[in-house]
DNA sequence: ATAAAGGTAGGATAACTTTCGTACGAAACA
DNA sequence: TGTTTCGTACGAAAGTTATCCTACCTTTAT
């Protein structure tokens, strides 16, 4: 077997996997058919293609449920910052070599950062002086 | 066959094919040979596997090759910045709707973030104000 | 009570990714 | 000149991801 990852760690989310958490973080513990049709307000997926996905989420430990009624309830294992940290840190890692401020500079030469986005940086970082 | 990309569009590079780049944006022009010895310097990768690797990725156009010699060389098609940028757009449009500041906000509540960079961050916004 | 609707489980499958073995030609060298 | 070294090309195979079909069970409504 190929193996990048500790045996006993949460592996990071595909792509789709990514969908479905940010469905979950967003309205909390929900159904299959509550995320399968929250999804397909912007694609379509078929529903057991969702059920799959989440059941293949449970096995690996990304999400827990809750089998009490028929209809399971799916519950995130990791907080959405704590994911979203380790998401960040691989792309800084990877992409910058750990660098942050390498990262933001990327962020402040593109175009598609907006005005109102570098203002909220510079009030973020007042805030953090005092 | 599936298809989430436009057919003429460069695919988005996967993550060994990261690898790779990051070596040729360092470098600049490689061969195999390099790009190889460069790799295994952190982990195992036979040769004809880094080999095939970038063949593909000359397939699918993300690298040219020079082929004059018989050693080719391979060059990455799009600037590092370009690529770069395309790879933080996706990441701040699925994790953060596409708000910079958001992401920006992640990063100064992660530990791993220096003060160094803290500091380089509130250099360069100092510098844009200008 | 029975049919319809809606749920779960478990393959099967296709595309993609990653890795490497084998074959074979060119270059270097003993 | 032969052999070893270093290069490319091709194909196979295993792992991963994403999707959906079919079977079957439970609930709901007629």
């Amino acid at each position: 077997m190929k193996r990048n990852i500790p045996i006993d760690a949460i592996p990071e989310p595909t792509r789709a996997e990514l969908e479905i958490l940010q469905v979950l973080w967003e309205f909390g513990p929900s159904t299959v058919r509550f995320v399968n049709d929250t999804l397909n307000a912007h694609r379509d997926v078929n529903y057991t293609s969702t059920l799959k996905q989440m059941q293949i989420m449970a096995d690996k430990g990304i999400l827990k449920r809750d089998e009490r009624q028929m209809k399971h309830i799916y519950i995130p294992v990791e907080a959405e910052n704590k994911t979203k940290d380790q998401l960040l840190n691989r792309f800084v890692n990877t992409l910058y070599k750990g660098s942050a401020s390498k990262l933001v500079m990327q962020l402040l030469g593109n175009e598609k950062t907006s005005k109102e986005d570098l203002d909220a940086i510079k009030q973020m970082l007042k805030k953090l002086d005092k």
